[in-house]
Order: structure tokens, then C-alpha cells, then sequence
DNA sequence: TGCTTTCTATATTGATCGATATATATTTAA
DNA sequence: TTAAATATATATCGATCAATATAGAAAGCA
């Protein structure tokens, strides 16, 4: 972003790499649970680096936050925008959540915003407005798919794109709560078709 | 429950009490960010009467789960049992855990559960299990309550009563979420009745 | 070559963490 | 009345917390 040389001793690591490390600490362990040792050992660097690159513990934190919103393409919604048939397209996205919740080992799983963030908001000044303006952006994408959807006359012209792009979110919801606490993706391909049809019925 | 004498000085708090006061502990900061200084201060009792009584920070823990559980009447459950109109049924189930979503202004909000303990899983021995035990508690409740409507000919014997109960405690995800981040009580209400139709629709 | 700037490494700060040792108070049983 | 048992109160344990002061190392600029 910025090679402009600077003067003085450069930094021997990599910002975004350390950002993505320290990420991934705050996924698996949650705010309280990270202590300085687990991240700067994470990140390969030590605490006077941490404090001179990220500033304290909390901004790191929101730091990781905005690195999350941003780097994560967030495949869910991807797969959603970019699958031609609407139905098939609610389907891809369920299949793509349900990856999310049950695939990593760790206890990074799902989403860190859902997951990890929003159990922080009465305690980490900075994140509530963070979590809140992710969940308008994502309903934002999710209801201008449908709305196309109806465009092109897929969908009718009533159909309720907002309330179905909540439905979806909240579902969502449902299956990352479920992969955390142990559900295989098998189990939770269970619900998927009655779920599709309940998002996209009319 | 045991009121026979027991020799030597009796404890002056109530256990039961105490216990209570250090679930709204937990729920409000956490498990990590609860500390045992926070928790006896609440409790109103010293640390070493803390320990003699309920174990270490863990073992608390785990009886506070286990007291949210047994005391937890779960209002919204009650209501989706008792109202006799299945459609009024799920309704007063999502206004009631439309409530719970919303109505505490502190951090105990919504499910212990699952915006707490569900965090804990990975990290605190003993809650993955009690979480997963609490799920399929739910579902069994919600699946027979259908099943009551469908053998009384409210709903039709085809009706896919437990992927319903799943799509109703996966919806109750997201609105827990939401009040978790900060939405109202109207704004959540919005969705109420396109989602108690995707629900009883056949 | 200095000189300035910035990063890294070591060491350590006061505070707080979870947990407990010790002493004292209060009860029952003998 | 005494002994045993259990609770509470005080004080504090070593470990770890987040954060930083200090000093040395590595760069650009003169």
C-alpha cells in the first residue's frame, strides 16, 4: 500500500500477516481469554513491537475486527450472488455456512463477528458499531440478490426480499450456534432443503 | 431440600442465592471476564467460602449452567406449549424470545446459553455437553408440541415436525443475536409474521 | 563518517488473577 | 464443659495480567 522508505530501523514482520495471526487468537480464545503472551507469540513479535504497531489490546482487537470484515470474502454470500438459479443459489449459501460452522477443528469456527464479537459488545467499546454495520451490509447484498431475482422474473413481484434476506441471516445464525457446540455437517444438511423452500416460497 | 442439622457452623448466605447472583455474573462479563473478585462481591460472600461451597471458578461455572437450566422455565417454550391455536403458538414463541432478546439492559440478554456458554465450549471442560444436552431437550419439546397439533388435525400428518422445531430454535439464533448487538423490540418484531408463516406452512 | 529515526530485545512495572494458609467464630456431639 | 467439625475473615501466595522504560540494533540522511 505504502512503499514510500521510511526513515529509521523498518519493522522485520509483516503488519497483515501479524493482524491475521492475532485474529485468529482472538477466534479461538475470545477477548478476555487472548492474553498479550498468546498473541505476541502468535504474531512472532513481542509486546513493545505489539503496543508500537497495534496500540493497546483493544484496538488490536478492533483491528482484527475491521481486518475480518474486510479480507473475509465471506464465500456464503458469494456463492449467493453469484449462482444463477435463486433457488440454488439459497442452497449454495446454507452449504457454504454449514462448511464454515463445522470445518475448522478449532474454535475458530464460523463467523468471528457472530461468534466472538458479539459477545464482547457491553465490555469492548467500538465493537457494537462494527457487528451492527456488518449485519446492514450483509442484509444490504442479501436482499439486492432476491431483488434482481425478481427483476429477471424469477421471484414475483411481492415477493418479501427483506424479510427472507433477515430469514436468512437469522437462520444462519442457527447453523454456526450448532456447529460450535458439535453438530456434524451431515446433521445439519438435515434442515437444508425445508430451509431453501422456506426462504424462497412465496 | 436437606434440613437435617449438620455439625459444625452452619453457612450464613444461601447457597442457592449465591448461585444465582454468580450466573448474573457470568452472563453479564463472561467466563473470563468474570473474576473471583466479581463474582464473591455479587455473591456477597468471602473467596474461601466461595470455594468451600462450590469448587474452583470451573466447577461454578458448570452449576451455574446447570442452575439456568433447572430454574430456566423458559418462558417462550411455556408459551409455544400452552397456547391452544398452533399458529398463536409459535407466535407468542418468537414475541417471547423476542423479549428475552431485548428487554435486559445489562449483558444478560437473550439465552445463557448460547450467548454465553456456547463461547466457553472449547475452552471450559464440561459446557459442551450441557449446551448440546440443553438442545436436544428444546427440540424434543417443540418436535411434540407439532406432533400434539398434527394428531388433533390442526396441522396435516405430513407436517415435517421437527425440521420446523430445528427452523424455529435456528431462527430464535438470530434473534437473540440482534438484541445482543442492539436492535429494538419493534425493528426485531418486523419479521415475526413471515417467520410463524415459514414455520406452520405445509 | 556522524546524526536522527525507528524498530527490536530485555527486563520489569504495579495490578490483578485464581486459589489457599492460617486463625478465629460458631455450631453439634459427647 | 470439652472436643470435633465446619464456616468465615484476614492476609497473602506465586503466576500472570496489560503495559512500558531502557538500551541496543538497523535503517536513511547529511
Amino acid at each position: 500500500m505504502n512503499d514510500i522508505k521510511k526513515i529509521g530501523r523498518p519493522r522485520t514482520f509483516d503488519y497483515e500477516v501479524a493482524l491475521t495471526e492475532a485474529l485468529t487468537v482472538f477466534w479461538e480464545k475470545g477477548y478476555d481469554g487472548a492474553s498479550i503472551r498468546d498473541l505476541t507469540q502468535a504474531m512472532g513479535i513481542t509486546g513493545p513491537s505489539l503496543y508500537a504497531a497495534f496500540g493497546d489490546k483493544r484496538e488490536l482487537y478492533l483491528k482484527a475486527i475491521d481486518r475480518y470484515t474486510d479480507a473475509e470474502n465471506c464465500e456464503p454470500i458469494i456463492k449467493f450472488e453469484t449462482e444463477e438459479d435463486i433457488e440454488q443459489a439459497v442452497k449454495q449459501f446454507f452449504e457454504a455456512i454449514i462448511g464454515y460452522a463445522t470445518e475448522h477443528e478449532s474454535g475458530a469456527r464460523g463467523c468471528f463477528l457472530a461468534s466472538s464479537a458479539s459477545t464482547n459488545i457491553g465490555q469492548v467499546e467500538g465493537v457494537r458499531e462494527r457487528v451492527q454495520q456488518s449485519i446492514v451490509d450483509t442484509e444490504k447484498r442479501l436482499t439486492a440478490r432476491f431483488d434482481r431475482a425478481i427483476k429477471e422474473g424469477k421471484l414475483p413481484a411481492d415477493f418479501p426480499s427483506r424479510a427472507r434476506a433477515r430469514m436468512m441471516f437469522d437462520l444462519r445464525q442457527g447453523y454456526i450456534f450448532r456447529g460450535r457446540v458439535g453438530s456434524s455437517a451431515k446433521e445439519l444438511r438435515k434442515t437444508l432443503n425445508d430451509y431453501v423452500q422456506a426462504v424462497i416460497r412465496t
